[in-house]
RNA sequence: CGGGGCGUGGCGCAGCCUGGUAGCGCACCUGCUUUGGGAGCAGGGUGCCGGAGGUUCAAAUCCUCUCGCCCCGACCA
């Protein structure tokens, strides 16, 4: 490609509505525009970078003997309702009503589709096993989309789904799927990391998230210093440790009322009572589907809201309102505790080994001192419900854990029956039994992944594209394009290396040096060549990395040679 | 959805408080000089000041409404 016939605007200056490095970079390097909030057009050199992303995607899939397919971006409500998830999924399903009046909406993610083509298609367990993927455009209606295409509204993604004859069969497609997205990450020269998840709204029972460390992440990791447990901040685990913290050995005292003036919060009540926060226990009152539930942490914790759903089987869950704290506790909000109230109680484990205790009174300005567990109150149900912190233990063996953020691109699912039972997508089995298919879903975000890949691989010049996703594999810039040696040095090797099948880029724009090299860098093709009519009287032209700050030397004749060997080294790195 | 901020030439911004008929830098066009890290000089074009309504002799500026974008938050008691 010749840059002068090409279409790569670069901005000198960052547009201000950019908050984050790949954002601002993506915008100057000329790879994006903003149409609307959240919706972005690719431009030419950020379309060749997907299309790299894809191409990565679509081989290690087509290895992992997934079958590529491509389904609608708009769908019927219908399959929505049997699904369940036409009142579940929310605000950010996108709905409206065609011509007919008929409820439709775009999709957000497939798998009420893709269920109903099996149903309809697959009866039979010979059959199976089968994982159909796509990749399309998918529109979310974010509350808040930011960071560039990190977190748009419409953005492109890689999405599988596996229908399986057992469980069993399940867990090895999920397994080839979590080996097929560690070698796609591995390949888009990411630093990553696969981590335990939480399955949110897409549902199921066991989920790995695939994370690009990165210290500008939306998402906080949690991760052991000494075995391989790595876990969304949401999901980790905390050991079930008693006594911790706690003076466990003290025998129960007589409960006393503390007055508590305007001390609402936990800090406000440790500080006017001269206590530590672990010594006092929160109270937060719940909106749970139908029924309102109590939650209790030790004070200095927080409740994981993903774990206290999973726990009491809940599909709506919310705090409640200030109004509804009231008539729970008799109380306003600050004052809530366990002592007396009619709700379903649920604690978390960390409870169980606290004696005397302090808190809320369920009166205004007034708290209850050495509380004690069973005496005083009886707990419904216990269970892991608050985010592990850095004093806890790695869940698995003990050690120290450490905290970090990661940009989701990946994640994968085992489903289980949940849309197979409710969509009816059934097979015969060996027995000629009607069973349900067991399924996974995998998705991946190819727009973000490109986004990423920039976030961790920059400098102040620019983006440093890791070689297999980067729009061009190599650059030539011929400094003075007037003089003819120049030129047809620049052409000739520019032809040689096209005629080998690498992706170049010759920047055949009659402008400064200074400004060619700038933009070389700003777009960060990771190989650079140089042709000035200096060293090319000596037969030379300069190779230089865009990782590096070396310009080396290299005979021009030959030079191509040269080039394509210095590609295939940086692809070895890569991979 | 709540709070805050911003919409002025292609981009980044000033002007608004205290109304008087729009400006700077970059980019763009022409010429000359320059030419290995975003050149210099000279000349030039570029705006329904987001939109609608109002106040006024006069509105980018004041008022009302509206649309769009960005940021923060969305209840941990």
């Amino acid at each position: 490609m010749k840059y002068s016939s090409y279409f790569i605007p670069t901005l000198k200056e960052t547009p201000s509505e950019a908050e984050i490095v790949s954002h601002k970079l993506m915008l100057r390097a000329g790879l994006i525009r903003k149409l609307t909030s959240g919706v972005y057009i690719y431009m030419p050199a950020g379309l060749r970078s997907i299309r790299k992303v894809e191409n990565i995607i679509r081989d290690e899939m087509n290895r992992a003997g997934a079958i590529e397919l491509l389904m609608p971006s708009v769908q019927p409500a219908e399959l929505w309702q049997e699904s369940g998830r036409w009142e579940f999924y929310g605000r950010e399903l996108l709905r409206f009503k065609d011509r007919h009046d008929r409820d439709s909406c775009l999709g957000p993610t497939h798998e009420e589709v893709i269920t109903d083509l099996v149903r309809r298609e697959i009866h039979s367990y010979r059959q199976m096993p089968v994982n159909f993927y796509q990749i399309q455009t998918k529109f979310r209606d974010e509350i808040r989309p930011r960071f560039g295409v990190m977190r748009g509204r419409e953005f492109i993604m890689k999405d599988a789904y596996s229908f399986d004859t057992d469980e069993k069969g399940a867990e090895k497609s999920y397994k080839r799927i979590y080996e097929a997205y560690s070698n796609i990450f591995r390949r888009c020269g990411l630093k990553f990391r696969a981590v335990e998840a939480d399955t949110g709204s897409i549902g199921g029972n066991f989920s790995h998230e695939f994370m690009v460390l990165s210290d500008t992440g939306e998402d906080q990791i949690v991760n052991c210093i000494n075995c391989d447990y790595a876990a969304n901040l949401e999901k980790a685990e905390v050991r079930c440790i008693q006594n911790n913290h706690n003076n466990a050995k003290d025998d129960p005292a007589a409960l006393e009322e503390v007055e508590t003036p305007d001390k609402k919060t936990i800090q406000e009540v440790s500080e006017f009572l001269s206590v530590s926060p672990e010594r006092l226990v929160k109270t937060i009152i719940y909106n749970v589907d139908d029924y309102l539930a109590a939650v209790l942490v030790r004070g200095d914790h927080e409740v994981n809201e993903a774990k206290l759903r999973n726990l009491l089987k809940a599909d709506q869950l919310e705090m409640a309102s200030q109004e509804t704290v009231r008539s729970v506790t008799g109380a306003p909000v600050g004052f809530a505790g366990p002592v007396g109230l009619k709700v379903k109680i649920a604690a978390d484990n960390n409870i169980k080994g606290m004696v005397n205790f302090i808190a809320g009174g369920n009166k205004k300005d007034l708290h209850l001192k050495n509380v004690n567990l069973e005496r005083d109150f009886k707990v419904d149900v216990f269970g892991d419900l608050r985010f592990i912190t850095p004093s806890d233990a790695c869940p698995r063996c003990g050690s120290e854990i450490r905290f970090g953020r990661g940009i989701e691109v990946g994640h994968i699912f085992k489903l289980g029956t949940k849309y197979s039972k409710k969509m009816k997508a059934l097979f015969l089995d060996e027995q000629g039994i009607e069973k349900e298919a067991v399924m996974g879903c995998y998705g991946i975000g190819v727009s973000r992944t490109v986004a990423a890949a920039i976030e961790q691989n920059h400098d102040n010049d620019g983006i440093i594209f890791p070689i297999p996703i980067a729009p061009f594999e190599v650059l030539i810039l011929p400094l003075q394009v007037n003089e003819k040696d120049v030129a047809e040095a620049a052409e000739s090797i520019y032809k040689g290396l096209m005629e080998k099948g690498i992706d170049v880029l010759l920047d055949d724009r009659d402008l400064r040096a200074g400004f060619k090299f700038k933009d070389a860098d700003l777009l960060g093709i990771p190989l650079r060549v140089t042709i000035g009519s200096r060293e090319l009287k000596n037969g030379k032209v300069e190779m230089k990395l865009r990782t590096g700050s070396e310009n080396t030397l290299i005979s021009y004749h030959g030079a191509v040679e040269t080039i394509i060997d210095k590609v295939k080294e940086l692809y070895d790195k890569a991979e």
